[in-house]
DNA sequence: TTATTAACAGACCGATGGGTCTTTTTTCAA
DNA sequence: TTGAAAAAAGACCCATCGGTCTGTTAATAA
């Protein structure tokens, strides 16, 4: 059974719109948009979605999902918890000039804008960030028990700091159109995460 | 000469739409909005404003002077550089349970909706991230000139590190609604900061 | 090849968007 | 106290918003 041509046209729906929201937001980004962007009409759009929330809920899994992706295939050959933790900093420098979609991060751009106005936003942006937290928890926890990282380390904090960090300078970059803000972030969390590694002093 | 009603009103109108703003977004915020807040009329509120986009830039310039008030009263007193940074990271722990306005910081705020979409906006963002760089930037270099911080250390470098984070931090624990994120983050900038001071040794 | 079903176009809907304009009400100085 | 000027009200404008519905076209299984 092949692909059906309404599940190629759904997905494509899906790709455009993550674009359009990422950049312009969720208030910002009207149906007449994606339907420019896909050639669509609006009896073509609403022939897969039910509402415009559908559509951004979903455009925002697929987006986490690329980011995921991007994430994970730098961390994953890494096999040193120290080493672990910097591929995944260091592949953040993609954002500025190869993005995984344009706009910045769609789990910081969708914190920022829902936290105040749409819960069923929020919430998915929080799942999000749970998925990456636990990512670095487990690394940093993993680092302690095989002696990698020192063992008075809070993985909590890691998780914390280096998020905040990575975003931060996601956004300082973005909006000065500069990536040697993120450069030196990247660099500073560098020593940051030198300065967790297990040694024999 | 008194305070005109004039005057009254309109800095009314900018109050109230600098929360409103803050937490909706520009996109995510109508006139009607504001015409509620203030309980004014459409004629009454475009006697002051000639656009939406002008209640937005004043109400942004508004919420800016709030914020810098608050860092420079924290950081003013303090006389040693470190301690000046100090001053400043831990003060934006009232971003959570005292904040200036609603709504997270409106630097951020406005950085991440404006970027993409909204160029005036971003300039204006632009314009007050750079006045918070050089604040960072000036207490760094004075503490490098008065041997309190290493002569070997990045003014630069130091602005963007903690602006990121701190920033991150923010919208974290706002995203979770848990200050616990923002409290790492800053306790986590504070071991930096003193990685910085200059040392006999 | 055809009949059925799904995909899509496009007209249409009421609500709301930002903004204008005229009228009424307040200020405030003379 | 009064009269000119400013402030505010509120009706009105058109464009766009998200969403619905009916008709038409295209895909697909028999």
């Amino acid at each position: 059974m092949a692909i059906s041509k309404a599940q190629n046209t759904k997905a494509y729906i899906i790709q455009q719109a993550a674009k359009i929201f990422n950049q312009k937001g969720y208030a910002g980004s009207s149906i007449a948009d994606i339907m420019q962007a896909t050639n669509l009409k609006k009896g073509g759009i609403y022939n897969h979605f039910k509402s415009k929330d559908e559509i951004a809920i979903q455009a925002f899994d697929y987006a986490v999902s690329l980011v995921r992706q991007q994430v994970w295939s730098a961390v994953k050959p890494e096999k040193n918890a120290i080493s672990r933790l910097q591929a995944l900093i260091k592949v953040h420098l993609d954002y500025i000039d190869n993005p995984p979609l344009p706009g910045g991060c769609p789990i910081m751009n969708t914190a920022i804008e829902s936290d105040d106005a749409y819960p069923i936003l929020r919430d998915r942006a929080q799942q999000a960030m749970d998925s990456w937290r636990s990512l670095i928890i487990r690394i940093v926890q993993k680092g302690i028990s095989k002696q990698q990282i020192k063992a008075d380390v809070e993985a909590e904090t890691v998780a914390s700091f280096l998020i905040s960090a990575i975003e931060g300078a996601i956004m300082l970059s973005k909006l000065y159109q500069n990536p040697a803000h993120l450069k030196r972030v990247v660099n500073s969390l560098n020593d940051y995460i030198e300065s967790l590694a297990f040694t024999n002093n």
